[in-house]
DNA sequence: AGCCGAATCAACCAATCGGTTGATCCGCAG
DNA sequence: CTGCGGATCAACCGATTGGTTGATTCGGCT
């Protein structure tokens, strides 16, 4: 039975040699290549294909320092962009909010794991993903469900962008001009924002966007 | 000539097994415990002290999700509070604000590295730390010496706590409510905060004192 | 076709925030 | 004693935010 081919894709050369020796101790798994951001996974996986030794699986972290993303990859992958079928993605990363999730997810990442899950659970991931099952994280798994249970109270994707240019300091004039929008049409996704958070001021939006994982640190 | 004796400190496992592994790759350095946070660090040493195998170097990252964070945790082990002579602190990090830096450089880390060095610039940080003398990343080195020339003024203690109650959601008159003074008072303490962390208004307070780390999450 | 949600925009007014000026009191250090 | 920083408070006014009402357009779905 071949091993199953990973290839590590992160920014951290100390994450990619914890998971390199991770890995290594997991029986059917190989790492058979590393990049430090999206472009250069691509570029590896095509290498890789060329040569005949297709990858199995990409391990991937969302963020990338200067680099392409994680969840841009991923959909760069799923799109055939690196000239390869495209292998499963597993995100592997310290992000957790709902915005994070549901980016990799819809950009067709098979799995999404937090780097504070202990080897086992990574094992288990690595092998369904592999297998071309879903693989998330426990506590990813109820957020995802309990956003198919609530999408009442979703943000629309342009409330999202509002609320996290709010979250930056930026005051009603200034999202408007960042965004070629008139004041009024902030203040009225301000309204709708504050009613899906039950809130009635900006700086409580952003506290409960924030202990909700709906934003993320500014 | 005995090897150098390190304690690692990190939240994440796979961060520890990556550390492992590099530091596996140093001569003269040998990984004796690890740890996931501050309070596990105190511990490990005094456990090891007891032992009589003193740790030579404590290699700890600064924020440890729920745990005490690398920060605090360097402070209780200058001050003695392990139980053993204290080590010399090597913080390994993402994270690079001025204020994550002076909090440890100040709390008494002997050396301030991120984690997107090449091996070879933590081996030399490593080596340096050991032998009692300062190890900073260039970038790191750079920020000390603008911050000396700079210097920022900090908040009071009052202002802090309005702060803190700012970020949660509350307004001025709420504010002024649960302090038992008046909203006046609190817009003046307001002034001086965005004074200090030169902006001019809430939002943009909050933002940059989550990004400086002068407040926690809400 | 009709309905709905999302996005956009405006007008109006009340409420709150931000900036400025001015003041007092207290504790601490020199 | 003096000076300083911190805490407290007020008044005033302009700026911004929050709430409400109303409207249009577009795309997707039934």
């Amino acid at each position: 039975m071949a091993d199953i081919r990973v290839l590590l894709v992160d920014d951290h050369p100390v994450v990619r040699a914890g998971l390199r020796a991770m890995l290594a101790d997991f029986d059917g798994v190989t790492v058979v290549a590393e990049a430090a951001d999206g472009g250069a996974a691509l570029a590896e996986l095509f290498r890789l294909h060329t040569l005949g030794e297709p990858v199995d699986l990409v391990l991937m972290d969302l963020q990338m320092g200067a680099g392409m993303d994680g969840a841009t990859a991923t959909g760069r992958i799923k799109a055939g962009d690196a000239g390869t079928p495209p292998p499963p993605v597993l995100i592997l990363t310290t992000y957790d909010t709902d915005a994070d999730i549901l980016a990799a997810v819809e950009a067709g990442a098979a799995g999404y794991m937090l780097k504070d899950a202990p080897p086992e659970q990574i094992r288990q991931a690595v092998l369904s993903a592999a297998a071309g099952q879903t693989a998330l994280a426990p506590g990813v798994a109820a957020r995802l469900m309990g956003h198919i249970r609530n999408p009442v109270t979703a943000l629309s994707p342009r409330e999202l962008q509002i609320l996290e240019l709010l979250a930056t300091g930026l005051g009603n004039r200034a999202i408007a001009r960042q965004l070629f929008i008139s004041e009024a049409t902030v203040k009225t996704h301000l309204v709708h924002i504050y009613a899906k958070l039950g809130v009635d001021n900006r700086t409580a939006a952003i506290a409960v966007a924030r202990q909700r994982r709906i934003i993320r640190d500014s």
